[in-house]
DNA sequence: CCGCGGCGTTAGGGAACCGTGAGGACCTGT
DNA sequence: ACAGGTCCTCACGGTTCCCTAACGCCGCGG
């Protein structure tokens, strides 16, 4: 179970970091906004605990960055106790909001409480190109109408693509999002993968028309 | 959209009526905890508001009883802010837990924050797949009309599969859910459940038709 | 024309993963 | 103490997946 706590105080980060260490959670941390949405892409954390008052991007921003992208639970954590504060946070799209001080005890449980409601919760999008869809969240892939199977790279590969739709990304990107962040440079696997990936989504395979290489740079993915 | 509010003080209900009913919900009250269940059953809340400290059965007792039959949204309203009643109430299955005094906005905000999260009405009681019928809220399993024995374990799996029917769930998922936060790499016990799992589910265990391994990722359950 | 670098594709060995049987540890009620 | 049941470890054969190596293709510049 993946965790991500932002908060610009290294005090609370510590004592989060060892509470929830404890108790089995795979802790990682950000100590602002925008540090908190890279390592959100990055590790895809089960849940979100986040600070508003945060140096850089606002808590409630990050919010709204993370809400354009994914369903995961939010745990807002916050000094501030006006009603005002916590009816913003939640309608950006907040799940529970917690005032400073607070108890461990509380805040593990109200943890359990959200991740309870996770996996019957995600409402990721559905991307469709060609005669092909493919569902993120339930991990499906039919081509009219038939599903398709994927291995977990060539899925992890399609992923990272399909998150970074019209946009260029580079052969380190991918391969540190695909095979880790010591992979850097390509001996030749990068190149099978997407050739695997092309001859099962692409109408022609030796003609891509959604997954298309630029050369030198790296590959994107185009819906149309 | 239903709501059904649990209080003894006739007060905070009539405000609560009048607060939720002005915002366009469809409110049903009770003021003990033996009424509120009735309602929950009679008329299908879309969530549920329900304070601790009733006569009769408890706040407490509610939500289980709740759990034993229904994932509907539970937002507990108390009197008390000890951080053991929350942790109980959150354990018990509750959603949300606001102390009184509280406001009017952040109450609704927290309430459209849960009904964000409800899924789709796909929480069916029973599946069935092939000869198999399974009936989620009684722990009842039947194949072919007799009655099939599953251990707690087996269960836990069986339960977490079919409530993300048609999805893949990754293994670490499904160990967290059934084994706890603390397990999240397989050393054999996942595969034997599977095994014991489609051994008395699937009509050809060494050919499953329902219980799909996705090699390298997880399990994926498919109703047809 | 030809070498060269980047890319696409194929094939095969080795590693990781999966299904399953056997058996021991533990718990519970008799 | 014993029996029944549940949970887990271990080990083995079969399957799937991943990566390396090698080769062909293409465009470009010498």
């Amino acid at each position: 179970m993946k965790i991500l706590i932002a908060d610009d105080d290294p005090q609370m980060l510590r004592a989060l970091r060892i509470t929830l260490t404890a108790r089995g959670y795979d802790v990682t941390t950000a100590s602002d906004g925008t540090a908190a949405l890279d390592a959100a892409i990055r590790i895809h954390p089960d849940i979100v605990v986040i600070d508003l008052g945060m140096p850089g991007l606002t808590g409630i921003e990050v919010i709204e960055a993370l809400r354009g992208w994914t369903q995961i639970p939010v745990l807002v954590v916050s000094g501030r106790s006006e009603s005002w504060d916590k009816v913003e946070a939640l309608d950006a799209g907040a799940d529970d909001y917690v005032t400073k001080p607070f108890s461990a005890d509380e805040l593990l449980a109200r943890i359990r409480a959200l991740s309870r409601r996770t996996p019957a919760a995600s409402n990721e999008p559905v991307v469709t190109f060609g005669d092909v869809t493919v569902d993120l969240a339930a991990h499906v892939v039919t081509r009219a109408g038939a599903s398709v199977r994927l291995t977990p790279t060539e899925w992890r590969l399609l992923e990272v693509l399909l998150r970074n739709h019209d946009r260029l990304v580079t052969r380190e990107t991918l391969l540190t999002e695909v095979w880790g962040p010591q992979y850097t440079t390509d001996t030749g696997y990068l190149r099978l993968y997407l050739s695997q990936l092309r001859k099962k989504l692409e109408p022609e395979p030796s003609v891509p028309r959604y997954l298309l290489t630029e050369a030198g740079m790296g590959y994107r993915f185009v819906s149309q």
